[in-house]
DNA sequence: GATGAATGAGGGTTCATTCAT
DNA sequence: AATGAATGAACCCTCATTCAT
């Protein structure tokens, strides 16, 4: 009833044109994406962009909070009510990257923030805070209780958390940068699960076994 | 110092010209960086880039060669060279990065090379056969040697690779994105050390122990 | 008068620009003509060429057929359409010229084409085509008529075609070349008048008296 | 021995410049001509051009000069001299053209000059005069004399002389416009030979028969 | 709200001309 | 005389943004 095709509400539209604006700046990149073919892919004229954003620039902006946000949002969340082996709640964790890295509407992003970043340095400080440094703040604090409770050895946290996070880094680049110009696909779980046996087995005290 | 102007300069034009192109670029990325700006930096005027290069993707391309080639040429020899222990091998090899992901003349390219892909996917595929197939190949080479002597648990090596390549594009992006705009820098030497360490570990076959 | 600004305006464009683009090539050349001289001309600016024509050329092959081809296609009519003496044709096709080499919409074309000749090989071809081989088949044609019906010594009509077109060219040349920077005007009525009677008189058979 | 190929008189320098000029100007026009071709073709560096010549229009206007003048002199002198049939004269007159149309040095010129008008009406008006006013005075004189004579009937000098100009223009236009872009070749000597034909019985008095 | 014609600043590229060697 | 590296003005074209309808 209030959502008939032909007449769509209009509330839909913002998230319509950063639709839109995804696959062309995926496509394209920030630079060479036309608010032309935003529009065009979205559907409507030159003139409705901007009557939702006042620029380009904030076009990208909305695009990377909307994106992003709720996913680390997520990933706190489980990280917060978990209880039990640390290794299973980094597992658990890293789990969950198949699905986003495969996901258009994130792993797009990434791509862009670093191709814009001497551009747009708010954009990229924003990045940073909102979903580097809090993801790695994740990582840090579960790598922390896995080390008060013995069951990881005590290596710098921050440093492992960034190693942790890097295959991720290395997965978007493969998918966006080199898949498209003949890059053999990335096998993700394979590739993660070996991060993660590899990672838990490394970070393993002396004498104890912690991968199962 | 030892400056005759003219035809002593002709022949290092171009290599000035690659470098304030890198700055330039850095700093702004590939659409953004003016050919203007370019030659400005390098103390000419817009006309002359074109005495030396015919186009700014030509600017691009040729940065991007004498930046990156010579150093995987390098990793590539270093490692038909070796004898001995595996495990030391890719320590010797990984002890190279600190250097140079340090060297502007390096870390610069990756990023520009993921931010233009959709713009320049010739570039971008240029990059992946000659610099991370390359690169990835040389690991899992090494990787391989060390299965087959027994020192490694029998990954797949081609995804291993990519493990331990991770943490160095983590690094050039961490260098060049995110630490510009207030990210803490990133302590190269203890990373690395870190990551060959986890790794080392976590590759050891079961029963033996590897890492020093 | 009647102006409404925009959207009545823009059907009206091309033909605008496309006189103002007349006008600009008249005065300089296809070469020395500057895009934003003709947006001047027509009273918009640059970029509003580019919405009705994508470069340069485009607005000269534009040029060229609009002012070309209906004459040629009138004449065709009126010769195809003709009964009686063969003289009378020619007399009445050769009565149109005037006309046209007074409409600068047509007499600066010429000059423009011969003119970027080497730098548009294919507008040349196409002038070549459409204008002037078909312009030279009419008149063949029409000689041929009067040859067979006795009206015409045999001479062969491709080459008293072209003796017949000769000094239209030189009109169009005088016209367009040489008045400007000081050459007498061309008488054309008696000019032409005089062509037409001398070719008359020259093509009559041995015995037969046709000029009037 | 004072011409060693090797070491050419330097006196042979501005013609064989301009003889590279009109090589280059032929193929491309005055405006896309470019200086570096023009030397490139001349065997020397860019820099030697501008040792004779102060600018790419002082090239042209020398090449203008020294390609016409030396024939429009020529026909001056034959005129001048002749004693007999008027007809005989025109016939002889127009019996050196076909060497002229066929010589590069000399056909191209006029094209340059139409198309350049615009840009240089200086040299539009230096080949008025000293080119085609004078060929038309010559030929009016020529008919004058024939008028006096009785021998053509006594139409206007000046406007009869454009016709037997015209067909020379024809021929010009047509070898370096058209043919180049695929128009049959002229057949130049029957081409004349029927236009002074045509034009000798149609200037013809009444009675008289005058074309041999 | 929606449109799309219009704007005009901006940048890549060319090339006539200069001048130190 | 000759060179050719260097200059910088000029121009085509693009596209983010505006605004009258």
């Amino acid at each position: 009833m209030r959502d008939t095709p032909i007449r769509r509400r209009k509330d839909a539209r913002p998230a319509e044109l950063l639709a839109a604006a995804r696959e062309v700046f995926a496509a394209k990149g920030f630079a060479a994406a036309r608010m032309e073919d935003i529009a065009a892919r979205a559907g409507v004229s030159k003139g409705t962009v901007y009557l939702y954003f006042p620029s380009k620039q904030a076009v990208f902006e909305a695009l990377v909070r909307q994106a992003i946000l709720p996913n680390v949002e997520r990933l706190e969340a489980m990280a917060a009510a978990y209880e039990g082996p640390t290794a299973d709640l980094l597992r658990q964790a890293m789990a969950l990257f198949p699905t986003l890295v495969r996901d258009p509407k994130v792993v797009t992003i990434p791509r862009l923030v670093i191709g814009e970043a001497g551009n747009q340095p708010e954009m990229a400080d924003f990045y940073r805070r909102e979903v580097v440094e809090r993801g790695l703040g994740l990582i840090s604090g579960i790598l922390r209780r896995g080390a008060e409770r013995g069951e990881f050895r005590p290596l710098a946290p921050d440093t492992v958390a960034k190693l942790w996070f890097a295959p991720l880094l290395l997965a978007v680049v493969w998918r966006t940068t080199f898949e498209p110009v003949g890059g053999a696909p990335l096998e993700l779980d394979d590739y993660l699960r070996t991060h993660v046996d590899i990672m838990l087995r490394g970070l393993a005290p002396e004498g104890g076994t912690d991968a199962a």
